[in-house]
DNA sequence: CATGCCTTTCAGAAATTTCTGAAACATCGG
DNA sequence: CCGATGTTTCAGAAATTTCTGAAAGGCATG
């Protein structure tokens, strides 16, 4: 692996948190280099830089394309696949979630649907539905609000993490202004479902 | 493994899905069925339960202490541990995100302010640096949110996440308050900044 | 301080995942 | 159609992870 030692240790280190990240060793160097890479790659660059076999290689492109996270790119006059990663990183952020919301949780929530449906037999069964029904129901919360922040555009999207809890305080006020301006058409002195 | 079936689908889900989530099957299985069950089970519960190994339950317990999921219980004049998971669920959900945060993400976050404070040699390095430099901020701008709404009471969690991203209706309304009342002392008309 | 009961450790077996090299497959230009 | 060039597939090897049984460790009680 001749690499400068900073794009060497970085890449490693995506080796070692592939197992964490549910992608394994050779996926995440790929991906690593990519990332860091001025322009796009072709499978022999990679083999060359990571020394692993070209099917390897050729493996962890294609995973990556699964997880949509590469692009194939080609040069004009030569027939050679090349891949780079979004420069933009909030689209990297964005497909990540999204791939990840795919394969770790929707396939629980599809799971927790169908359970839902069956009636209990015994007190154990009714008290497991019980709980599924509330994990079901958080799930549901957070994938629904997920969906939703999802469609800002980034530059929204960034203002609403800088703002951070400080929103909570722009609801209190809300709150207020509401019961004040009595927009509700609602007596004020009902509000008092806090 | 005699349980009730849709427990067992649910158990056997969760075993399935543990290699997703960074778990291995007897950790998901053992979760999961401490998670449904209406009171604290011991070790050997668990064994008749699952049909694991005895010692393969115990190392599956302690990696779930590990992560902080699942409470050790004790019964009077019973020298057994019992364990379950904590009755609410916002509980294990912010333990969840706050040890997979430490496992899959502090890790790289360090890794990249070293990294951060080397000087590149060549283009090749800059550009990488510059790379490194813009997933370090992003990082740090999503950790940031985090940490700032993991503060909330779970009530005023959920608020937030309910109203999702008509939040964004609200900054708007706020920007638009605070130009007519031109609060900040500053000319309405220069709040041209959209 | 021995006995009984429960938990943990650990070395090796079993299972799974990852990785490789060779062969098969595609496609372009001649 | 042929050969050059590049990609994919796949069976088995290598490495890693998971799982087990046996032994060791801990701690109350008599």
């Amino acid at each position: 692996m001749q690499l400068p030692p900073l794009v060497e240790s970085f890449v490693l280190h995506f080796g070692e948190m592939g197992s964490r990240w549910g992608i394994n060793r050779t996926v995440g160097q790929v991906y690593a280099l990519l990332f860091l890479a001025p322009e796009p790659l072709c499978a022999d660059d990679i083999v060359e830089r990571l020394g692993f076999s070209r099917s390897n290689v050729s493996m962890a492109l294609k995973e990556l394309q699964g997880w949509r996270l590469v692009h194939l790119r080609h040069r004009p006059g030569d027939r050679r696949d090349f891949f780079d990663t979004p420069s933009d990183l909030w689209v990297i952020v964005r497909t990540l979630v999204e791939e990840r919301k795919k394969r770790e949780i929707d396939p629980t929530l599809t799971l927790l649907r169908e359970t839902l449906m069956t009636a209990p037999g015994t007190e154990e069964e009714r008290h497991a539905l019980e709980r599924m029904r509330e994990l079901h129901e958080l799930i549901e919360l957070l994938t629904g609000w997920y969906d939703d922040v999802r469609r800002l555009e980034t530059e929204r999207l960034v203002q609403l993490l800088v703002l951070g809890s400080r929103v909570q305080k722009m609801l209190e006020w809300k709150d207020r202004l509401t019961n004040v301006t009595n927009l509700g058409g609602r007596p004020a002195a009902a509000a008092d479902d806090a």
